[in-house]
DNA sequence: AAAAAAAGAAAACGATCAGTTGGTTTTTGC
DNA sequence: GCAAAAACCAACTGATCGTTTTCTTTTTTT
């Protein structure tokens, strides 16, 4: 009554996932879902009621899992380590590279108001909260340097981290189809060490 | 036999990049935008030939309309201005806050696989070039960093000045709703500044 | 005033959309 | 083995989609 019930909702929870994520919202059928899942459409609704519901669990499961990857990610972290910026640098690389889906649905999250992302604020607090525990703890021991604020800080490594993610297409016809390569991407991670080191 | 065409086609045109910036290219509908231009929808197909070339077109326009706003903002900035990174940033900021347009069809383009992009690299072209040899310039002067590679300098100011728009939603509830007001936007501004400033 | 270009009105096209319904079959729990 | 839950099948709403067609009206050019 309920292992299968559990893995027709986990179909549908993964090809929706794969779809929303190309296609977007607006892009993207119920039945396209159910077709790729291999399941009646009907069960769509039985078990998320609607088209934009099904988003926004996709949405919220797909926050949870970064959630989750984070807090491994943040176990495995010394806090007195000298890198910080590093190493989160480079874990939103791997991040984006590994798991593409994020940056996508986040970008169609972010773009389609009609989508509600207020339930996903809960999900990013303990993340946000660590964070600015090392930025803190990093500054008081001058491995970053005390003029910059935590969100400047914070947001310049996600930023251009999703930047070059989100923009590839655009930006390579500009800058060269190189600048996504492992080379240019560690260079511009020492870059960004180099940046808010402490002298 | 031509002005009453182009006045037409600019309604259109008008039209067209109000609801694709809102709705994107699949949550747009050639009625509603030939409905809000107050035009017969087979005007649309008369000019453009289709939904997706329309779509391109808009593109086409808009980031046209970006380069002609650089060339403007270029020819205002003294070379040897010590602070390049901050006119830099600041022009972006106003350019996002003033044309919102831009950054949401540009996000929409990047995510939509379906729509060429290809034919923007041209227009983004004298745009890099001329800030390729503002950063060497500045390099010389000794007014950035010499350690910084210009890719990085470029896209953590793009980048962020670009991420704090596009995932302003998201953004907002976990880094609560004032990061986008003047006093935060001007902070991490001339942190930015200091970041690249040589010693 | 005649000719040509531009725009409008309106219906149609087949396809697809989100969502529903009713009946049948399969699986599961006990 | 029986009852209930779960899933499937398939047709069905009514609306909307992108695109085309036919015909009429308005505007512009000469």
């Amino acid at each position: 009554m309920q292992l299968r019930a559990e893995r027709t909702r986990r179909a549908i929870l993964k090809s929706a996932r794969k779809l929303f994520a190309a296609g977007g919202f607006a892009g993207t059928s119920v039945d396209a879902i159910a077709l790729n899942a291999k399941v009646n459409k009907q069960r769509i609704y039985a078990y998320f009621g609607s088209k934009k519901q099904l988003f926004e669990a996709i949405l919220l499961e797909v926050f949870s899992e970064s959630a989750a990857r984070f807090e491994e990610f943040a176990s495995g972290v010394d806090s007195s380590s000298g890198d910080v910026t590093g190493l989160l640098v480079q874990y939103y690389r791997k991040l984006h590279r590994e798991k593409p889906e994020f940056q996508r649905l986040l970008s169609w999250a972010n773009l389609e108001n009609a989508i509600d992302t207020t339930v996903l604020a809960e999900v990013r607090k303990s993340e946000n909260c660590a964070l600015r525990n090392w930025f803190e703890n990093a500054q008081q021991q001058n491995n970053i340097r005390c003029d910059i604020s935590f969100e400047s800080w914070l947001l310049t490594i996600m930023g251009s981290t999703y930047f070059v993610c989100s923009n590839a297409l655009t930006l390579s016809s500009t800058l060269g189809g190189d600048f996504m390569d492992d080379a240019a991407c560690t260079r511009r991670c020492d870059d960004l060490v180099k940046l808010f080191s402490a002298t």
